[in-house]
RNA sequence: GGAGGUGUCGCCUAGCCCGGUUUAUGGCGCCCGCCUGCUAAGCGGGUUGAGGGUAAUCCCCUCUCGCGGGUUCAAAUCCCGCCACCUCCGCCA
């Protein structure tokens, strides 16, 4: 949630916000009304709580009529203060509800608009000319069959479209891939998770997936939990109720898991391959630090990504994602893209938020620093999705033949392995 | 899944049977001050968090004894439901 004090202070800048991210500022002024209700339902009920609880106080001392008045009193006060907590419960949670729906301002450097306002920060290695080389590129899907790594026709048979195997050398892959990511977080100082993915719907509620975005999480039939779509959702509420030691920031976690994302409302994209799926695995960064660290953060996990990427010897670019496809907890956001030789473009392959204090104040994360408590900031990073990254280095490294290069730095998790050849049967 | 037990302001703990004088006791830790060649000890004070009033870091008020309801003029205390943890039984990778 946004600062409550920032609607009240300066709501012009929320309006501006909204405008920004190609939103109606309607939202913020609903929330101002619910403000204003709020703290005239608090002052009623506070008012007519301490007079009950100043009766209340003379009421063992006092004797015969006295206290008969007394308790004809109170009793009447009794119900009016009682109504007058329901009506304090009722504003504050349309308070809640109205604040709930005001997304995290943009920040200032991030491009106003929508989708497709991405401003391109910088581009790294260069796509390659298969045209040059004398040969057409295999998609993933065929480079997968001939590589015995994917199995999609399986996967849709056993589990539906948009469900996959990784078999041989594609098992081998993530492992190795998972494992590398591991070992290159663990090396910068981030502490290893491996996360519970079925969560209550605080936590969901609380990193901002409940909202608009409901639609694409899987809710378990019966029980009030849901599948999470990242990572970060457990990584996020893991602190949750907590005031955080201001030494021991940054916290910086790393963890390994199943995502699930029901991709509702992109039937017809991307249905060839795993690309776009319902289930993968993904190596998550996550760091909670102070709001003046926030930005400096960020471009650390910036770095790591990069870093990664540079290591799976891929061409890619890094985008400063426009404010209208920031989500909801998101004040900044920087996707990487690496180039799809077959789709002759580049795709989103991770993706780091800076959240600010959006989700620690939803979650009530704080930190005390010399005593004083204050908001703190998370942010996110994705180190590997592993389908798509699949898909990247399958495409990017393969031969003529139908074989695949493994990149140098991959080498060591693969067995030592230089190439991956052909197989045959199926 | 069944039975029993536990859940108090950072940690430990008193209070709960018998509801009100509890602004929740005491210890540890921590902070400030005093004292003391230094250190330790000792003495005094402070030490949950949130929200509202306010220009306000002073002050006043409300909420906070796992969570949510209920009874009552009044609930840490009585009643109901839920959650978590522990012990035992059952089941199970």
């Amino acid at each position: 949630m946004i600062d409550p004090r920032l609607l009240r202070d300066d709501p012009d800048s929320l309006r501006a916000a909204q405008e920004k991210r190609g939103l109606s500022p309607e939202v913020v002024d609903r929330a101002l009304e619910a403000d204003a209700a709020r703290r005239a339902a608090i002052a009623d009920f506070e008012r007519l709580r301490g007079e009950q609880k100043q009766l209340g106080k003379l009421i063992p001392k006092a004797q015969g009529e006295e206290k008969a008045e007394l308790l004809a009193r109170t009793k009447a006060l009794a119900a009016d203060v009682k109504t007058a907590e329901a009506a304090q419960g009722e504003a504050e949670s349309d308070w809640r509800d109205a604040i709930y729906a005001i997304p995290n301002p943009a920040a200032e450097q991030s491009p106003a608009g929508g989708e497709d306002d991405y401003v391109v920060l910088s581009e790294h290695g260069t796509p390659r000319d298969f045209a040059a080389e004398g040969f057409e590129p295999r998609d993933h899907v065929e480079l997968g069959r001939i590589l015995g790594a994917i199995d999609v026709e399986r996967g849709a048979k056993v589990s539906g479209s948009r469900f996959y195997y990784l078999t041989g050398a594609g098992a081998d892959l993530e492992f190795a891939l998972v494992n590398m990511a591991m070992d290159q977080a663990r090396a910068a100082g981030f502490t290893t998770m491996v996360p519970p993915t079925l969560v209550k719907p605080r936590a969901m509620e609380g990193t901002g997936f409940l909202g608009q975005a409901a639609d694409d999480v899987y809710r378990i039939e019966g029980q009030d939990t849901y599948l999470v779509g990242t990572s970060e959702v457990p990584l996020a509420a893991y602190h949750s109720d907590e005031i955080l030691d201001g030494e021991t920031l940054p916290r910086r976690y790393v963890a390994f898991s199943p995502c699930f994302r029901k991709e509702a409302g992109s039937h017809g994209k991307d249905t060839r391959g795993i690309i776009r799926v319902h289930w993968f695995d993904k190596v998550e960064m996550f760091s909670y630090t102070t709001l003046e660290e926030a930005a400096a953060e960020h471009d650390r996990l910036l770095g790591w990504e990069t870093e990664w990427l540079d290591k799976l010897e891929l061409a890619y670019r890094v985008i400063d994602v426009a404010a209208g496809d920031l989500g909801l907890s998101a004040q900044r956001k920087f996707d990487c893209e690496a180039w799809v030789p077959t789709q002759g473009r580049y795709r989103e392959l991770t993706s780091t938020s800076n959240c600010t204090d959006f989700q620690t104040r939803r979650l009530d994360i704080r930190g005390r620093f010399d005593g004083e408590v204050k908001p703190i900031a998370t942010l996110n990073g994705t180190l590997v999705a592993i389908p798509r990254t699949i898909v990247a280095i399958l495409e990017t490294h393969q031969q003529a033949d139908g074989s695949v290069r493994v990149p140098k730095a991959l080498q060591p998790y693969l067995q030592g392995r230089e190439v991956l050849e052909p197989v045959t049967g199926g």
